[in-house]
DNA sequence: TTGACATATCGGAAAATGTAGATATAATGG
DNA sequence: CCATTATATCTACATTTTCCGATATGTCAA
């Protein structure tokens, strides 16, 4: 767990917004393809509608918040969907905690 | 209490290991005056010797934490000592559990 | 295969951050 | 009051981040 790059994928307005949205997606996803958002996540067009800015910049951050360790990934057609990892979120919580 | 303020302060390393060392000031701090660093705090040419920078940058990243909330200052004589608020921290750590 | 759509990536302009040196301010001892 | 020491602040420049438009890549459906 490299707790910078956790820090500083959460030090944006926007991607801490992603993070809060996916935690409850059928709140604030409009429903995508019958999929279940919360078992499988919710696309990025999904997340560009949300986010008040481009496709390019809302894959960008879903990106940087999956190496972060954030969201975890699924493509399925020609979709991708992100969800949280429940997991590695609790370990920063951890962290927070203990280390610091 | 603002979580991006805070999750930028503790994304710079330097920054992270301040707070760090604030945990058990004497392991990682000479003594300095007499003063007891657990209850009092460390100054800023303490933290200025342990990291590898100028009085300048220790004394803005101090500042910096301490806008975030993390550290509390307290003057005493020509000395400026920080400390950790771990009332603070526990804060963000509840706001990880809840709200991330 | 081709067209259409979803996503990823590249390159760049503007803004924010990192870090230093120089200087100002505060406090002390003489 | 003055010299000295500790800290804060100002200015500046290099690096990083933000966010975009353009374009490449992947995938489906006809």
């Amino acid at each position: 767990m490299d707790p910078i790059e956790l820090f500083k994928a959460l030090s944006n307005e926007s991607r801490l917004q992603i993070l809060q949205w996916l935690k409850e997606p059928e709140k604030h996803f409009v429903p995508h393809e019958g999929v279940d958002m919360r078992t499988i996540g919710v696309c990025v067009s999904q997340v560009t509608d949300k986010l008040n800015m481009t496709q390019s910049t809302a894959s960008q951050y879903l990106s940087i918040l999956q190496r972060a360790g954030l969201i975890r990934t699924e493509r399925i057609g020609k979709y991708t969907y992100y969800k949280r990892d429940e997991e590695k979120i609790s370990e920063l919580a951890a962290y927070l905690n203990q280390q610091l």
